[in-house]
DNA sequence: GATCGTTGTTTTAAGCATAAAATAACTTTA
DNA sequence: TAAAGTTATTTTATGCTTAAAACAACGATC
């Protein structure tokens, strides 16, 4: 019954829909179905740059970022893109940079600014990682059909900007 | 232009889809969308916590596993639910039970097994949060019509049976 | 051109998370 | 019942993440 070729320890993605019921509010159920989606591709992701490249979903998103931009974003940017915190940045470049995927220099018109940019080393391997990673979203979703992923598509866009209104005015409603 | 009221160092949640542009395959398209969503969610909820009752989001889910199987719940159980390795449930349930939250004990049955439930405290606690958990993710989808949101529900669904589908057999596809 | 507020980054302390190995208890099988 | 295999949990090492404070450089104003 068990699956004898997972790795011990890794947990298993079983159909349990943290947290609440049927009885429980419609937001909340979209909420925690969306974590659930979110979670389970987040692991087949993550799963597969380390066993394929022994690396990171951060690592990888950082390297995104860079060759999505096509020049050199600051560590603020970065930050933002990601939306993570600032110090979080810095050590994630750190670990980049020893292992020569990017490049840190100060920026010339102000010194306060770190530029970040994608060495050729990294820019290589963030071609291979993407053509895998797009290999195993695809596959994950490949018993939608086309209209359902687009409609979804555009009911998350809807979603977003309803979030991002919504916390426009935030630190009264909490 | 800045919020003021914002608190230093907390990143910004703008309009960056983190990745990939148009030109791009859908199914990469709909993660991007969705993991931005379950993002942005994600940090209004934390933040939630943090402001409120000073505790954090896997905290809170522990709580909400064993409130909602309303009987004791093991490590391991916990670990799948959660969708966390399980060691990370031990220091979890360690802080947990350090804070007279839940209690731990060993199983009669299985001494391997460790039984983890619900404290009077634990209880008290994940009600009041549970109801402010419920306005927060209410509020954020406020923009949302009944309907979007039930179709949001439903596609959720969908893509959440085609991940575990196509993980079922996973191992060769990476 | 000193001071004041702001912005960009790093540091600190704590907690969360993973993968892999280790430990311990159970089950099967011979 | 001893050995072999399995299952539940913890431990270990490392990395990610946050919040908050600290630091450093910029910009405006007096």
């Amino acid at each position: 019954m068990e699956d004898a070729s997972r790795r011990a320890d890794t947990p298993r993605t079983d159909d349990f829909e943290t947290g609440l019921g049927a009885g429980d509010g419609l937001e909340l159920r979209v909420w925690l179905r969306l974590l659930t989606c979110s979670t389970l591709i987040e692991h087949g992701v993550r799963h597969g740059l380390h066993r394929s490249f022994e690396t990171t979903l951060p690592r990888f998103d950082v390297l995104a970022q860079l060759q999505r931009a096509s020049k050199p974003l600051s560590m603020g940017e970065l930050s933002r893109r990601l939306m993570v915190t600032n110090g979080n940045i810095t050590g994630l470049v750190d670990r980049l940079k020893s292992e020569g995927l990017v490049d840190r220099r100060r920026s010339d018109g102000d010194r306060r600014v770190q530029m970040v940019s994608l060495e050729p080393a990294g820019a290589e391997l963030f071609e291979r990682m993407a053509a895998d990673n797009r290999r195993w979203v695809t596959e994950m979703m490949a018993g939608l059909s086309r209209e359902e992923k687009e409609s979804l598509f555009a009911l998350l866009g809807r979603l977003k900007s309803a979030v991002l209104d919504a916390g426009a005015d935030d630190g009264e409603t909490g």
